[in-house]
DNA sequence: CATTAACTTGACACCGTGTCAATTGACATG
DNA sequence: CATGTCAATTGACACGGTGTCAAGTTAATG
């Protein structure tokens, strides 16, 4: 359980990684992980306590390396509550695609693991707060539907940006990231602004 | 695997259903159901073969009960475009609640279950179907916006009325299912009339 | 009375997670 | 060089859940 970087903590993220990403669907067992990684089964549990706690920080491990917080925080400069939304769209929407094999083992734990479970609102929590924070832009532009109190359009834009809509487009129905980029866009659009 | 009604294989069916709604989120074990009928474990084998049939079984049981397809169909005799988009919405969005506990059970089997998959599969098609027919009637009416043609608007309103959707809306967010109905009805419209 | 079908009990195999103990090998430090 | 320590290894095992198998019970039916 080393806090810090170990060279085979960081094999075995990498490895978790990549067995995530490629084997979708397909169950990532504990051996799987070890075997790919090139270490025993047990030397994993040196590292990381149970398997979701390395789930857990195979999510962080990602973020930093995809810099998700940079990213994310980029559409706050945006000018107008429009804009505002577009960018966090576009962030959000891009950032799905290269988290989405963890995201969905951690989705699986959630109804048995508690820690998991925990993980998951926390990432959820966050991304309600950037949708919170698109739809206030709006209101402050005047922009926003008289339709929607602030927090129903959040609660809105939340659930439309979920990665289980991502996995429905582009997954299931086969659509393309740009197609589903364009479409949630104008969709958030005809929903949020004022006619 | 007595494809008939019997007596104990309601038993079972009833148990299971009883489990998987008031056991929200809990694993609902062949052991439990078994237990809740009033049977042994082994007795629970002897009419379905695996858990997933088990749980196949008791989709279409429920189905049954609540007559599903009735009030599904009941949608088409609308007159309008708009009213039977209202009206499907209405009648997908009453059915969610009463199924969800079933729903969810499959759904978490559909990643490791060739079976369970297929099952839900073929539930999502029939849904997707309704939804096609709501678009339809729309464009028939061409009250369809020019923005979407059929099949993205069916796949947008397909995956708007998904049960993660609900789930996230009325289980995470606390929405009551009047809110609910109220809110996606408004949405649909906004999202694919002709403005 | 004998047969048959539905159920029961109890044991067991398989898998995946997590634990434990004993061992090895590298490397640092006195 | 001896010692200790740290990371990793091997191998065994417990636990929980699904599914299988065999033998025995019970009740209905001819």
């Amino acid at each position: 359980m080393s806090s810090k970087n170990s060279e085979t903590r960081n094999k075995i993220l990498k490895a978790c990684v990549h067995l995530l990403e490629t084997s979708q669907g397909k169950e990532v067992r504990m051996t799987d992980i070890a075997r790919h990684a090139g270490i025993s089964r047990q030397a994993l549990y040196l590292h990381f306590a149970t398997r979701a706690e390395l789930l857990i920080a195979t999510t962080h491990y990602v973020d930093e390396l995809l810099e998700s917080e940079k990213r994310l925080a980029a559409s706050r400069t945006a000018e107008t509550g429009i804009q505002r939304l577009d960018a966090y769209i576009e962030a959000w929407g891009s950032y799905i695609p290269e988290v989405y094999g963890i995201a969905g083992a951690l989705l699986a734990m959630k109804d048995t693991d508690e820690a998991a479970a925990k993980a998951w609102n926390e990432r959820m929590e966050d991304m309600r707060e950037g949708c919170e924070a698109a739809i206030n832009a709006l209101q402050n532009d005047k922009t926003l539907s008289p339709a929607y109190s602030p927090d129903e359009a959040t609660d809105i834009l939340w659930t439309m940006l979920s990665i289980r809509n991502w996995e429905l487009l582009c997954i299931e129905r086969g659509w393309s990231q740009k197609k589903y980029l364009e479409n949630l866009k104008s969709l958030a659009r005809r929903a949020f602004l004022a006619s």
